[in-house]
DNA sequence: CGCAGATATATAGCTTACTATGCATTTCAA
DNA sequence: TTGAAATGCATAGTAAGCTATATATCTGCG
């Protein structure tokens, strides 16, 4: 008996993988970069500066997550916390020059895989997939609250 | 304008953001537990002891990291490492009794978890989903190597 | 005004993923 | 038969995810 099959039918086996794949292949196509900054990057790309909250937010990722991936791209020179303001406990985060120019190298990434993975796909069928995980969200979050 | 709708038509961001989800309603539902030896105790329960090149290749993980999650489920008891006696140096995985009973109660969580997503689906959508990742999967495959 | 509770961030510690590398054993070819 | 290459596993180091908890600031009520 021959267990693959078992494994071919789980959805979150295939989800999991699907996503460790799409993961590897950006960072292979970037120099000396990783994935992690990705939603910092298109977060901050087309706006002015963010809270680390907000950032946190857009990513779907817990508050301390986004504090180490803050911290790794600050040590790396890729962003820039300076006080809120308006608000004492605050930062915003903005990009640096640096930062602009890997957030540019990293959507290009993005973009050249999720066009490779898609072109196993009809244009239909990627309507359908985004909408299909769509509503597996949805059902996901709604069991985590 | 509002940016989360770029988030929602990344392929990338919503198989990442799906496969986590996933993990953690799973997590929910396990005493104590994590999801990482998923992948060894399904190939472990209806079968003989296997060597770990085998589970990480049946996980589809690199061999330092079903190294490290074997270290983690032998120091919590879930598994034996014998000496493969037809080749000194590989080891025979096995579970033990108390990892027999994690892993039937982790299929469970698995199968609940499953069922709650897919529920968000058709019939029909199901076995889509599942071809359509088998095809996405096939194609970053490929680019990997 | 002042304190209690809420909120924003930081830190500690764990898991699971990766690459790079080292060590021991096995295999194969000369 | 023996030495080079291949193979199986272990270890080191990093990234990115999580929960739990600490600290600092803000808000609002009495």
């Amino acid at each position: 008996m021959d267990l693959s099959y078992d494994r071919k039918q789980s959805t979150g086996y295939m989800v999991n993988l699907t996503a460790r794949l799409m993961v590897r292949a950006i960072e292979r196509r970037l120099t000396g970069g990783t994935a992690g900054p990705m939603p910092v990057f298109l977060a901050l790309l087309n706006g002015d500066a963010q809270p680390q909250k907000e950032l946190a937010r857009s990513a779907a990722v817990e508050q301390p997550t986004m504090a180490n991936t803050l911290n790794r791209m600050e040590r790396d020179g890729l962003i820039e916390r300076t006080p809120d303001p308006a608000d004492g406990r605050s930062m915003l985060i903005s990009l640096t020059k640096l930062g602009r120019q890997q957030a540019a190298q990293a959507m290009d990434a993005a973009t050249t895989v999720n066009a490779l993975a898609l072109a196993a796909l009809t244009p239909q069928e990627r309507t359908q997939l985004l909408d299909m995980l769509q509503r597996l969200i949805g059902v996901l979050e709604q069991d985590g609250s």
